[in-house]
DNA sequence: GATGAATGAGCATTCATTCAT
DNA sequence: CATGAATGAATGCTCATTCAT
């Protein structure tokens, strides 16, 4: 029931990472938001409060979506060996498939007005790299993972990607298989003790 | 000579960073950097025309101040096994030494308004990713390091070390010099053959 | 019977007036009135059909509330040196009492949007001088009060009190019963031939 | 010198008194005084910071315009007997000379938001005070006048003629000499031990 | 070169009111 | 009678930019 409701939550966000993905969150207006979903400027308000608060429910439903296929690798318990590269190739198709959302999330600077939004966003990061380090203890202590703190860890194995999808996302560099292949291998290799 | 008026046009640009690695670009108004400056509006607009204009100047600079050394140590010819922890321990240090400017260009976004100024940094990343090139050449050639194209080169040696970077920028995670030398010796290995 | 009607109709009033006499009727928004009573927008709307009718009911409470005392000691019938007096202290001991409703009838202004409103208001003193003159003929006629029209007899009456009440409730002035025995006072004085 | 600038920022105070004058602070837009004086919005937040900051600044001149005379005849050393009447007949005078601003000042409620300008008036009214209180005390030691604190003498003296001119201001009531007179009277006698 | 008043389009936000359920 | 989502006009305010002095 409250599909209504929710039906017009959704569209209103659906909109709002449209614009915010081509436009930056400084550059759409409220009124841009209103034209694409087609909701009023007061019904965005009763549903968000804010232009910030509809920019914070997409930061949390957009890290969600990213992270949840992230945690599910973490959480199959392989060897580094398969879990590394998983990571890699998923970040990597994640963007490939998501490209708003990535656009919104990895390419666009956030104001430090923002900072009620980063903290999901770091709440989550939190969960992320708590997941990480309890999958890499045992990797580390069998001597098959470098001994480093799950955030350098994190910035190992997904840092040449995510530079690599800033890149693909500005502008028309290729993001093809060898590639991806290579910068997964590089990866399972920069981990190693 | 024209000390006063070079004088002024820095004054302007310090006042500038100050306030766009605090705020934002957009969030910074003409006026917050005039009353940063001692400078008139007016006298912001004589200099540099425009508030992108005052943008790109300092884009200029930047990424100027930043790639310096990182062609420096490329244009040494140094082998794999030095030149890359180099790239990464000079993009760390510098980071840490310049957080104004490293919080303008690495951590905000750049609403895509900001077309002219990014040009500059395209034109800018060629020349870094032209030298790259030229150095990897033989390297690659030899065996000696991994082959692919200098774009993914350039995330392999310095993807993580930008991802730590932002991590630092952000909050207040530490960057300790085992971290740095971890992630160094990481990219040396990952961007072996 | 209609308790359960009657009770939210009065319940909304005395929400109204709170926010109406803290902080004046442009800056109260229905919404505010809802949180503070409980009720529905739809529910204010379906009782009193707009906010000036909202305001309108107030008003109509409130000097009815204010009035009638006043009404009762002219109706006494007493003597000018009574009932002059009787009708200070009623003022000042009403402003005392009901300081919220003091508040919203005396010392807000109501913007000449609020017509409706002033209209009852203006009934209401109508009533009011009528009364009043009724009562000070007979003492005019005799000498015994000074011969001028009603409203001029309630100004010196009452217009030293209403500029107490007014100091007392803006700020923190006292009002102490000394105090009121010096302008009761000087209100008969005020009023003889 | 400066001429230009003073004119613009006396226009806009003299086209918002009008419009606060009619409709009342909260009804009165921005764009109304622009129309009305010709200034373009920027222009008013460039003088005046913000619509409080007009009402403030309006405040400030109607006060001093109002009390410049009281004060003066509070200096001049008369006795109750001509000093009393004089402040009656000034109040009224300037009611009807300037009911432009005996409108704002007098009838115009004014919402708890307008502090930082009641702050202005508070002082100035602290001052007509405080001369009030120098002026009565010689006459009060030589029982030419009734003990009372300069807040309840100023109120037994004005109350009646702020009475008698927030009835003139609001609708058709006359405020014939007679009245005037009557009124006059009644304040020195209302103040006599 | 410097100054700062003036401009006015643009924007986020509010809020009284309506109405389908 | 009650509810609360939806509406959209209206508003205070910002800010990049211009230009006369």
């Amino acid at each position: 029931m409250r599909t209504d409701s929710d039906q017009r939550r959704q569209t209103i966000l659906e909109a709002a990472l449209e614009c915010f993905a081509a436009d930056g969150y400084d550059a759409t207006s409220i009124e841009e938001i209103c034209e694409l979903s087609g909701a009023s400027v007061g019904s965005v308000y009763h549903h968000y409060g804010s232009k910030e608060g509809v920019a914070a429910a997409l930061y949390a439903e957009g890290i969600a979506g990213y992270q949840k296929e992230l945690l599910a690798i973490l959480a199959s318990g392989g060897s580094p060996d398969t879990v590394v590269p998983a990571l890699v190739r998923h970040h990597v198709d994640w963007v490939r498939t998501n490209p708003g959302w990535a656009r919104y999330l990895l390419l666009m600077g956030h104001a430090p007005a923002t900072v009620e939004a980063l903290t999901a966003v770091r709440d989550h990061n939190r969960v992320l790299l708590d997941q990480l380090a309890g999958w890499a203890e045992p990797h580390i202590a069998a001597r098959r993972l470098l001994n480093v703190s799950p955030l350098v860890l994190l910035a190992l194995i997904l840092g040449p990607a995510h530079a690599l999808s800033r890149a693909w996302l500005s502008g028309t560099e290729e993001l093809d298989d060898t590639t991806i292949a290579s910068i997964a291998t590089a990866a399972v290799r920069s981990t190693q003790p």
